[in-house]
DNA sequence: ATGAAAGCGCTAACAC
DNA sequence: GTGTTAGCGCTTTCAT
């Protein structure tokens, strides 16, 4: 391995001029730079990080720990938070904590005693991760879910988009709706139930029907079964994820219950094959490319000082994108081909600020 | 920051005790143990992991280097990664190099700055990747792609399932078909259009019709319409990757041309949805968990030592999996609910053993 | 503008 | 079995 005193040898100079050079830091005679970059160039010189990072006492890493790899909600944010990042000088290492809170621990003890420059985190549950990160001096930011500690914060209107789609559904002339949602320690699975609830009273629809599962595929599986499997079955449901979407929809196609002329369905976040189902899926669209940029910006800004003092909080609009298999009107003549192109995309909510602080 | 040293004091030791005691490594009095453990309970030591690197010049971090973080061919292999390294000690990030050269390129060197213990690759393009890891002598796997360069690699026989695939439409009576496959410069897109035409050739088929696009939603888009404008257009369609697949399907959705009636379509990767899409989608399955997995544990015999010579090849075999979309014979009446379920899977290859070396 | 020297926190010889 | 000590490669005062 070639070292710093080499290159200092070889162009006949200190250790200390060639760090300057390299790190283009203090007016440097440009002679001096000349024969520092090519000796550094013939040695084949590269610095090594790691004593860069023990010396300096930071490194340039952001860590972004997310809940779950397969979820394209998550990839998403991951590519808007990368593009930020890169803009601003900084790596991104991708860490799936596989909705194990386990895992989850080990990586916040991974950018703590690796010294992350920041973090991005989709919670699991619990604050010691943060409490770690703090005593390190580690800058935080969530996404999605937050925290009883107050921490900055980027996510979506989950509980407005839920309430959106329920309405929706019921404008559609289904009535006896009903709601597969994920565990009660996942924030944004109560914000949707909440949602949900919130369209059944203004509504004055008075039974229920709530499941909470894991937010899996199986979970919808199991969940639309235990629904359809009672005394007076739901005619629609509102399913609040994706992973918990395809369960569902592979018990009422089990079943032979096609949404749309069966039975409604809407379910959180536009996967990019919703518009290839039979038939294409209605959807509340989460900003989540947007979700990463924002939460990257704020990690930026917390991390050069020029956004101090308390946390903030953003909570970006949904978007409900509706498609045939939410629409009771909808003919079995009006299938196949024209089903995917006669969707009517770009509903806005009317609730909730673009974004407050 | 509490060191080592604060640790000694506290408990009335050396610094080389209270490392050997966190090191678990050498027998150390049972009663300084218990004194150093409590001492560093105390006082919330924690150790850093920046100084540790820096003196051992080696880390337990993989660095996962992928080309798409949006596909769950991907995504899998990371998951199959991730279990091996857990199980011996390794920590993973994962990198998406997003199909662009540079950045992949920044992540490698990012693992040799940061003296990664491992980095697994799926190379877009260049061996200079190879030699700069090589030169700085940390273990690489390849996955997916190879290059030119000798290293140790693990894929799935794509030449051998485009085979199959493309055979089985034969089979199914379809008549004139067309491949939409990756750019040139990709070595899985060259074999799985290889596999292609090494079924038109054995069945004396001379028109070829084959395009390359990039592995991209709108490549099969643009790749679909290109195939079926021209004057004989093909009545059935072998797809490269899903990205691709998603574009064609929207293509044929577009021109109201379904699958499995008017027009025949297997594609590379059972993504989860292919079973929801209307018909479900015929596919070329492979073992993506099984290819990040063995090459995790491959990365663990390069650094323990234990795997020493010549690199390996693994070449895992893939799996048909038939659905409605490639079945010639599926009459209008039998849609819908029994689609799903009639799916035959399960047709193991001929071709390839299971893994050679 | 440049160099000398200290030291980031830890581990591994080496001595006892 | 335990302590002393040197030093991993770099950056950054502090002199000059």
């Amino acid at each position: 391995m070639v070292k710093i005193s080499d290159v200092a040898r070889e162009s006949g100079t200190s250790p200390a001029t060639v760090s300057r050079v390299l790190n283009k830091n203090d007016r440097v005679d440009p002679e001096l730079v000349r024969r520092v970059v090519s000796a550094a160039d013939r040695l084949g010189y590269r610095p090594n990080a790691l004593a860069r990072n023990l010396r300096r006492q930071r490194t340039s890493l952001w860590l972004l720990i997310i809940s779950d790899i397969e979820d394209s909600f998550f990839t998403s944010v991951a590519r808007g938070v990368e593009d930020v990042a890169q803009r601003n000088g900084f790596s991104v290492v991708l860490c799936n904590a596989d909705e194990d809170e386990s895992k989850e621990m080990q990586y916040v003890e991974l950018a703590a005693s690796e010294l992350a420059a920041g973090v991005i985190l989709s919670p699991h549950s619990a604050r010691t991760h943060v409490e770690r990160l703090a005593s390190s001096s580690i800058p935080l930011v969530l996404i999605d879910r937050s925290l009883s500690t107050p921490v900055d914060f980027v996510t979506s209107d989950s509980r407005g988009g839920a309430r959106a789609a329920t309405e929706h559904l019921l404008q559609q002339g289904w009535r006896r709706p009903a709601c597969i949602t994920g565990p009660r320690s996942a924030e944004t699975a109560e914000l949707r139930r909440a949602g949900y609830e919130d369209a059944l009273e203004a509504a004055g629809i008075r039974t229920k029907r709530i499941v909470h599962e894991p937010f899996h595929i199986d979970g919808g599986r199991t969940g639309a079964a235990q629904l359809l499997d009672r005394g007076k079955p739901p005619d629609a449901l509102f399913v609040a994820n994706s992973a918990l979407a395809m369960g569902a929809l592979e018990e009422l196609w089990s079943r032979g219950l096609r949404p749309g002329s069966d039975i409604g369905l809407i379910t959180f976040d536009d996967v990019p094959w919703a518009r290839f189902t039979d038939p294409p899926i209605s959807v509340v669209a989460q900003p989540a490319y947007q979700v990463g940029a924002r939460a990257a910006q704020m990690l930026v800004e917390r991390i050069n000082g020029s956004l101090q003092g308390k946390p903030r909080k953003i909570v970006l609009e949904t978007e409900l994108v509706v498609r045939a298999s939410s629409r009771r009107a909808l003919p079995p003549a009006d299938r196949g081909a024209s089903a995917g192109k006669t969707a009517i995309k770009g509903a806005h909510l009317a609730v909730a600020d673009t974004s407050r602080t």
